[in-house]
DNA sequence: GTTCCGCATGAATCGATAG
DNA sequence: ACTATCGATTCATGCGGAA
């Protein structure tokens, strides 16, 4: 099956077994969060969460390519006063299932839902679990390399004599080699915590997280006319991210109105692309 | 056993022992991580971290008041390029065990040091994980609160131009003082990301994480006379704060060296308490 | 054309009320 | 007793209109 840049209708369950084996660079998603009250997915429950999506990763373990990562946007609820805890029984499972555990990024949204309660404090961060096949993958770090913060200078004019000489003789890991590396740039790599802002005051289309972010790991995971799927596209800001930097992408959504939302979208890029030819780097602020 | 304002030396799956039940408002600890190296902290290997930990946390959970709240500091290491999975086998594990697992609070490391891996970035944050006995616990958040965002950024710009200005050549400190003033009215409660830089060289102690970082959960889920127990206690740090808040503290310590470090803070605390009678708020910054 | 202010809007959670 | 619905709470962000 022909799988570049289309957007399938259906379940991922489904759709992803018409998929070939190792097709794919670098899968990106958002899924929809155990919620009882959620009409779409037949409403999964927190408690029937790792079984129904156990069958699906089996299935992107089978399409992504030796080389290709899996990054999972998810968090887990508050159920009866404690998470849940079927986000880390994932984790597991999905260990079981072959995947590697390579690592956790930190999404710490700066605009987090309000509210008040007597318990606990506002809800700032989701996680951004990275899966892959092995251990040799591809990263393109320097893609998203980020400009040295003011902070960073002063630490490093402190570390200038003191902690370099100790860490040095302390772990003999080379550390203060890099350092002085370090100073001669004006970009730095960044860590596995993403300062984003979520998105909402968007009316026509309300996506659960701001296009920088699948664009930040797309920059990171992928070259040129790689393929990212989105097998939980919703309203295609995934798809349009990999259209924007040149990437082919390739998008499954269980919801027919969601469908039309992402080809509006992706046909106005189409529109704009020439506009954009040149695509400006995009650096999280802390 | 009397256990207020003591540091006991050995392990704390003997000292526990003895400690009445339900005796504890919190339990704050950065126990050792699990390290391949046998010779620091016993050497706990990651595969048999849990079983290690499972008798400590069952005593941790009989002392601990109903009302009470276990903060445990922990990050799993990267194993064979994986990130190991036994913090959340241990919170499975301890949920079994009858812990409430309330909350996960996200410690964002402001400057970690730089370094450069081909598969990953640096590692900027660790987990604050909440333990409860039971869903209802005292929590004081008033304790806690932080000035608004952009309304404290546009003051603080204003300042810098005017007022500032006029109180530094007045006493060459006012500015804080004047900061103060306004900070009072307009607090917001934080949320579940900490920021928090690591604590820079000391020569005397190397603490795993900075006094700030246990002052704010003391600050949160005790008030005055308090009972604080640190089971890991190392160099003291938890004792030194609960100590300098008018907090009762407990230690416990396998370390014979670490104790030494501990008591020498802890005296050189009380000489200098009547000076730190006003205790001053600490604010995260983000 | 800038800057400033008002306002709607979010992967939320708790507790009370209703069936 | 157990589930479903609803109101109250709360703050960073971006937009549009006003000065």
């Amino acid at each position: 099956m022909e799988i570049l840049n289309k957007i399938f209708l259906g379940d991922c369950a489904d759709i992803l077994k018409e998929f070939p084996d190792n097709s794919v660079d670098l899968i990106f998603t958002s899924p929809p969060y155990a919620d009882q009250r959620q009409k779409t997915y037949g409403g999964v429950s927190p408690d029937e969460y790792v079984d129904w999506f156990l069958p699906r990763s089996e299935q992107l373990l089978r399409i992504l390519k030796p080389t290709g990562t899996f990054i999972l946007n998810i968090k887990e609820r508050v159920v009866d006063g404690e998470r849940h805890s079927y986000v880390i029984e994932l984790i597991l499972a999905m260990k079981k299932q072959g995947w590697l555990w390579t690592e956790e990024f930190i999404w710490h949204k700066k605009n987090s839902y309000p509210g008040k309660w007597p318990n606990r404090f506002r809800d700032n961060w989701e996680r951004l679990i990275q899966f892959n096949k092995n251990k040799k993958f591809n990263m393109y770090q320097q893609q998203v390399m980020v400009p040295v913060g003011d902070w960073a200078k002063d630490r490093l004019s402190n570390l200038s004599q003191t902690d370099k000489t100790r860490d040095e003789s302390k772990v003999g890991s080379g550390f203060g080699k890099n350092i002085s590396n370090w100073l001669g740039r004006n970009l730095v790599y960044p860590t596995n915590v993403i300062h984003m802002a979520t998105e909402c005051s968007n009316r026509n289309h309300s996506a659960v997280f701001p296009i920088e972010l699948p664009k930040w790991f797309i920059r990171l995971f992928t070259q040129p006319n790689d393929v990212v799927l989105d097998p939980f596209v919703g309203s295609g800001t995934t798809a349009v991210a990999a259209a924007q930097m040149g990437r082919c992408y390739a998008g499954i959504e269980i919801n027919p109105e969601y469908i039309d939302v992402s080809l509006n979208r992706l046909t106005q890029i189409q529109i704009q692309l020439p506009d954009i030819v040149e695509e400006q780097e995009i650096y999280q602020t802390s």
